[in-house]
DNA sequence: GTAATTGCAAATACTTTGCCACGTA
DNA sequence: TACGTGGCAAAGTATTTGCAATTAC
């Protein structure tokens, strides 16, 4: 099973429709593997052309209430979403250039520390977010 | 000689003329230790209360880009601004119910790391955000 | 005196909601 | 059929800019 399909499987479990929004979204999540704003989902090819930006936006709410997506803030003015994936954890190394985004597959060296914050500050629902900023080669050449 | 001072010297050693505005934003940003948005800023009582969130706006990008400020995109709609202080770098532990933000005392486990992506991917001016996200003890007992 | 800075107001950008039509279950 | 979902359009919130008046140097 693809993970276009498990991930449709598991928003319908979890109460949403089958629509053709919802699976143009995840598609275009699962296929660019990395956070992308709202703006560059609804203008996403093939089906996604076909929704409004309100649509995208509370399906994507939805999605974030299910746990199934998690909105970042990374310095633009526009929110980015991602896949929340179990098990997965991403951090990210960004561009303040031209603005890429790419996944870093190094393994994250935070648990640790945020293990210590669960127990020391009684947080709870407790996760991180890592990014690097910096200029990628490309542009610091230019 | 205060923060407060130093800060303002270096903000006139870079180029920027001795304002009202200018001081009461460092004034404030030092005062409260942790990021701020636009709107907290603008409203922060003593002087600041005289300047227009434009003329503050205006401000945090000159302090930007003289690398004094840092913004910083922390899932709220609006931006928030924090002093970069040099040889200091923080971490910040974020309540996603009240918004409650509070540095991060421990040592950042991320320098190494940094150091790594620095070598093999060739970005330069490379620096990194971490946030720890939760529900407060608090929030997570109502 | 000159150039940077400010305030006001308007423009822009992005997000969020209301309402009724529509499609899925 | 019933209720979640979709499209359109409008409202809301935050950021950013234009311009003339002011202020620091």
């Amino acid at each position: 099973m693809s993970l276009h399909d498990d991930l449709l499987e598991k928003a319908r479990a979890s109460g949403l429709r089958r629509t053709k929004a919802l699976e143009a979204i995840l598609t275009c999540l699962a296929d660019h593997n990395r956070p992308m704003t709202l703006a560059e989902l609804t203008s996403c090819g093939h089906l996604s052309d076909q929704c409004d930006k309100a649509t995208v936006f509370r399906l994507l709410q939805r999605l974030s209430d299910k746990g199934m997506v998690r909105r970042l803030g990374l310095h633009e003015r526009a929110a980015y979403f991602t896949l929340l994936l179990p098990g997965v954890h991403r951090d990210y190394l960004i561009c303040t250039d031209c603005g890429s985004i790419e996944p870093i597959d190094a393994p994250c060296p935070v648990h640790k520390l945020e293990e210590e914050i669960r127990q020391e500050t009684g947080f709870v629902d407790l996760y991180h977010e890592l990014e690097f900023f910096g200029r990628c080669p490309k542009c610091a050449s230019a």
